[in-house]
RNA sequence: GGGCGCUUAGCUCAGCUUGGAAGAGCGCCUGGUUUGCAACCAGGCGGCCGGGGGUUCAAAUCCCCCAGCGUCCA
């Protein structure tokens, strides 16, 4: 079933009516009979623009949010509700959400789930909030924001036990006279949309207060939790009642201050002043002035009345809903246009969302948020960007710091934020340089992409926005304005292009995981909670138990064969960041080694190497040489976490931390790097903490004391899930929750060395540490290291730095003197115009030889020997490195380059070393995977290039075929000299006696040489004749010998 | 947590699509020319092309893994 209408008898009593609203068809309550709307349609303008509804609050801004806050807080507590202060904007307490979203958030998930009492009941607060969801409308619509205070009153009802303060009809009685005897609102403005509320697990029926078209307030009666056998339906979910039943209002405070003054929109009625600034540095009255807009003033009540109940969305047809206003507003005797609409807005919209978004930003830091690429500094980022982009727009010269600095004074006149005012500044123009860098790159690679377009181009493709916007941060429309400098100015973004993209980015979206709750050990009976001796007793290291429970299991590690779990226990198991105990189990049946232990729900399990008999009463042995370095690099990470706060900041978190036996490691935000004097200072801070501080107290409290008492600084480590806290207090140096082992004496210690700083993510600063004996035994391994180091040298320690600074730059010139030497080696050896290596043809010098470097040094070499075009050189070398290598080159632009193709002959002499290879025709190299085989590519190099046929044939360096090979290479490299000619037709006679047969190919050969042997012309075609059968006979036979003489 | 991009000379970056001699501008050094504000001319120095693996005769370039940085979105 739905959930059923809700029955007020109270506004019954006060002659309101229920009725159903012809727009939404939701149920709402009202007292005026004519009405047929709910007040929140398309129908409803908003009434109090230039006529406040709220009367009686002169003030605006930041006096007018103090005077409203105070009204409504007051009017509750005279009510019986107690006054809580604010909890942070950074909802640290929470690991599924950032920011403090709303008032409700504060006592969720502990409060609403039962497990913790909420701080009083009934009460009342006024929370700041930040909701990023709308930041695209702040600004263009009227009404939104980002940064809000949620005004509210809290009731905790548990009817099962009895405790049962209020529920709907005392609510909206309360809320009722709030809106018209508080506030003095005219009840006939006033209506009460039923509509039911569901988010985040539960639900509820719910009521709006609507006053004046603008939804002030929203009265949620949460008492039902997501059930999949829940008997009530609400937007297709089921859901059962709750033992808890909530009534979480949320009253918008600066709704009020809104309808309080009546300004024509939120921004003026709560940055007044920010706005005022602001339209003076973007010279707003003179730019308008050319608009020739008349009656502003007029024109921006209208615009704000039409935009509110317009819904304006980024993404869809800006043009569109700018036309459409223009009609409705030509319709109430205002004449505009649109393009006039447009300019107009473009530049409101941006003054408005300035002081909206510097309050959100402001808030943000101010609670000690560092900005980062990732998690909730991103949204920091996002906010102080957006801020920069439109200032830039706006064409205001001031930076991000000074627009910060402005912000504080005006809107923050009693500062009370945990950040200091520097510190925000000093981050707000981090972020500014950052900023500029990433416009800079931006810039960069829209230049080379607008190279690869004609300057006439009007449109680049998506592709190009897509990755600018997503890999480098620059926006379309900025990418834009970029390109039209650069380019004739005529590109345009395609219409839609916005929301195509945000479509793109929706569908990339893919639903994240959930993370199980891994079981270690799958236990099939209820075991008895483990006691954890430990936290009575951070020195107790032998202690009698019972085993509970003994089980055989497979674990990482190989040794380990058995899980024991006993009735109480002292061995630490890991968690909090700190690594395990190890020790012994010593039973009636021998005694077993503790190799791990971990915590599962509330037993601690030992992981053994043997087994040890359930029942059995057995006596544990902690390893306390371990325990006792944990201890001192625990409580050395909570020192150092104080000391960073105290050098560095209040924006110091944790935000991660790991204790083992060797060093300490802890995470903390910080939004740039620190210094090596940074590190000394802090490292300072702690061991003074060692020697002045000499008690630290071990505190377990429930979690509603241990908020009021200590505050949210106290979660460190993480979201607290359990309804009892241990706290950690050294002194008052620092104060936190930590469920690990730790010092009774911080003097214990001995000393705490902070040994480097490494980024392991953007604002987040990872320290490493060593304490007691870590400390000793690092400091003796540094010393190690210097006298090995220092005895290497020969010197001594002190001269260690000077001495191998020299030894690095004598070793850095002798490497560049031996590559020197290596070339001078190779000019001498060619340098002879007829040496072993080099020979000259024709005009062109070969140089052909075999080396012993590598092809980086080969490349270098030939590069020598083909650079100078006054000497015409073709270049071949080997190498048997590595497989072998050959490298072929010629001088470009000269005889040498026309004559010979260094590809082709790279081709023919690569395969000796059964390898291949490529390249131009003026260098080509290849390698092989024979490198024996380099003196016979070279060989048949020299018979190629040299025409050494005679001399490869007789003396029987290269095979027949090889050089048969070679001869159709030299034909087709085009050397087809009168000395290949001759060779070639020596081969074919040759062939042609051994085998008895001739071709076609050897025939004409034959021919030829018999042509220029003198022979006559008959005498040639009868020797042509005659081996025109293919056959040869005896005659024919003497004749080619003598032929070949 | 997810997607995308980047990593090359002291700095800012090309080159990668289609594998074949590692480039430009600025800076630096030498010499010349000028003594005037980012001056000019000639020459030079300076690179494990982020790390590791793979494919290939051959990898800055192609493939895989890792790291760092950037960026968009949760």
């Amino acid at each position: 079933m739905s959930l059923p209408p809700i029955e007020i008898p109270y506004l019954v009593k006060k002659g309101f009516i229920r009725k159903k609203c012809e727009e939404t068809e939701l149920w709402f309550w009202t007292s005026d009979p004519t009405r047929v709307t709910c007040g929140d349609t398309n129908l409803d303008e908003y009434t109090f623009i230039g006529n406040p509804l709220i009367s009686g609050f002169d003030e605006k801004g930041v006096e007018l949010k103090n005077k409203m806050r105070q009204r409504f807080l007051r009017f509750f507590e005279i009510r019986n509700h107690t006054k809580i202060s604010p909890y942070p904007i950074i909802a640290r307490w929470r690991d599924d959400i950032h920011l403090t979203i709303a008032s409700i958030a504060d006592f969720q998930p502990h409060v609403t789930s039962g497990m913790v009492d909420p701080p009083a009941n009934p009460l009342t607060i006024s929370q700041p909030c930040i909701r990023l969801t709308d930041v695209d409308a702040v600004g263009h619509s009227g009404r939104h924001l980002t940064t809000f205070e949620m005004m509210a009153h809290h009731v905790f009802n548990k009817p099962k036990e009895g405790i049962q303060y209020y529920w709907v009809d005392r609510c909206v009685e309360l809320s009722h006279e709030l809106f018209t005897q508080e506030l003095g609102i005219d009840e006939l403005e006033i209506t009460y949309v039923e509509n039911p509320w569901s988010g985040g697990g539960n639900a509820g029926p719910a009521v709006e207060v609507i006053v004046g078209g603008l939804e002030l307030a929203t009265l949620v009666f949460m008492n039902l939790e997501e059930d999949e056998n829940g008997e009530f339906m609400i937007k297709g979910v089921k859901y059962s009642e709750m033992d808890l039943q909530i009534v979480d209002t949320g009253y918008g405070l600066e709704r009020f201050c809104w309808a309080a003054a009546g300004t024509p929109t939120i921004y003026e009625a709560i940055y007044p002043e920010s706005v005022r600034w602001l339209k003076d540095l973007a010279d707003f009255n003179n730019k308008i002035r050319e608009l020739n807009l008349i009656d502003l003033d007029n024109l921006l009540g209208e615009l704000s009345k039409l935009s509110g109940i317009m819904n304006i969305e980024i993404g869809s047809d800006e043009k569109l809903i700018f036309s459409k206003l223009v009609e409705r507003l030509s319709e109430r005797g205002i004449n505009t246009e649109t393009d006039e609409i447009i300019v107009l807005m473009g530049t409101l919209s941006k003054i408005y969302a300035i002081p909206d978004h510097l309050q959100a930003l402001i808030n943000m830091l101010g609670d000690g948020l560092v900005p980062s690429n990732a998690k909730e500094g991103y949204l920091a980022r996002m906010m102080a960007r957006r801020v920069m982009r439109m200032r830039d727009e706006l064409g205001i010269d001031k930076s991000l710091s000074e627009l910060g600095k402005h912000h504080i004074k005006v809107n923050f006149p009693t500062y009370n934020l945990k950040q200091s005012t520097e510190g925000i500044l000093k981050i707000l123009s981090v972020e500014e340089e950052r900023y500029s860098e990433t416009l800079r790159r931006g810039k960069n690679i829209v230049e080379s992409e607008l190279k690869k377009h004609d300057k006439d181009v009007t449109e680049l493709p998506d592709s190009f926005y897509f990755k600018l916007n997503d890999s480098h941060g620059i926006p379309p429309e900025m990418a834009v304005q970029i390109a039209n400098r650069f380019s004739n100015g005529n590109i345009r973004l395609r219409m839609g292009f916005n929301a195509e993209m945000a479509q793109r980015h929706d569908d990339s979206v893919k639903t994240a995981s959930k993370l199980k709750n891994k079981e270690i050990l799958s236990l099939n009976k209820k075991i008895n909670d483990t006691e954890l001796l430990y936290y009575q007793d951070s020195f107790c290291t032998e202690f009698n138990a019972k085993v509970l429970h003994c089980l055989p299991i497979v674990h990482d590690l190989e040794d380990v064969t058995h899980a024991v779990i006993l009735d109480k226990t002292a061995f630490y198991p890991e968690g909090g960041g700190q690594e395990p105990d190890f020790g012994k189990i010593i039973h009636p049946n021998g005694t077993s080694q503790v190799l791990d232990c971990q915590k599962q729900g509330n037993n601690v399990i030992h992981f053994t190497d043997s087994k040890v008999k359930i029942g059995a009463v057995i006596r544990g042995i902690i390893d306390y040489e371990r325990r006792k370095q944990h201890m001192d690099h625990h409580t050395g990470v909570h020192i150092i976490g104080g000391a960073a706060r105290k050098v560095l900041g209040p924006h110091i978190f944790q935000a991660g931390s790991n204790v083992s036996v060797d060093s300490g490691r802890l995470d903390i935000t910080h939004f740039e790097r620190l210094t090596r004097h940074d590190l000394e200072k802090i490292e300072l801070i702690a061991n003074q903490v060692l020697l002045e501080i000499d008690n630290v107290t071990k505190l377990e409290l429930d979690r509603k004391t241990a908020d009021s008492k200590f505050g949210f600084d106290l979660y460190q480590g993480g979201a607290p899930k359990t309804k009892m806290i241990r706290i950690l207090k050294i002194g008052d140096h620092d104060i936190q929750a930590c469920g690990g082992t730790h010092h009774d004496n911080p003097g214990k210690i001995g000393q705490i060395r902070v040994v480097k700083s490494t980024l392991v993510q953007d604002g987040v600063e990872r320290l490493q540490i060593v304490a007691g004996n870590a400390a000793l035994k690092y400091g003796r391994n540094q010393d190690e290291l210097i006298r090995v180091s220092a005895s290497t040298f020969g010197v001594s320690e002190i001269d260690l730095p000077k001495t191998s600074s020299r030894f690095f730059e004598e070793w850095k010139s002798q490497r560049k003197k031996i590559e020197q030497l290596e070339a001078e080696i190779i000019r001498l050896r060619t340098s002879g115009n007829n040496s072993e290596d080099s020979s000259d043809l024709d005009g062109v010098r070969i140089v052909i030889l075999e080396v012993d470097n590598d092809i980086k040094q080969m490349t270098k070499m030939v590069s020598e020997l083909t650079r100078d075009i006054e000497k015409p050189t073709l270049a071949i070398i080997g190498s048997k490195d590595k497989g072998g290598k050959l490298l072929v080159s010629v001088t470009e632009n000269s005889i040498a380059s026309e004559r010979y193709d260094a590809s082709i002959i790279l081709n023919a002499i690569a395969k000796y070393i059964n390898g291949g290879g490529g390249g131009r025709s003026t260098f080509a190299q290849g390698g092989g995977s024979n490198p024996d085989g380099i003196p016979n590519a070279l060989s048949a190099a020299k018979t190629l290039v040299l025409g050494k046929w005679e001399e490869a044939r007789t003396n029987k360096i290269l095979s027949s075929s090889e050089i048969e090979d070679l001869i159709k290479v030299a034909k087709n490299l085009g050397l087809e000299s009168i000395k290949i000619g001759q060779f070639a037709t020596k081969l074919a006679i040759e062939h042609a006696i051994a085998d008895g047969t001739v071709d076609n190919n050897e025939a004409k050969l034959i021919k030829n040489a018999a042509e220029m042997a003198g022979l006559s012309p008959e005498q040639v075609k009868r020797v042509f004749d005659a081996l025109s059968d293919g056959i040869i006979d005896e005659e024919e036979r003497e004749i080619l010998k003598n032929l070949l003489n």
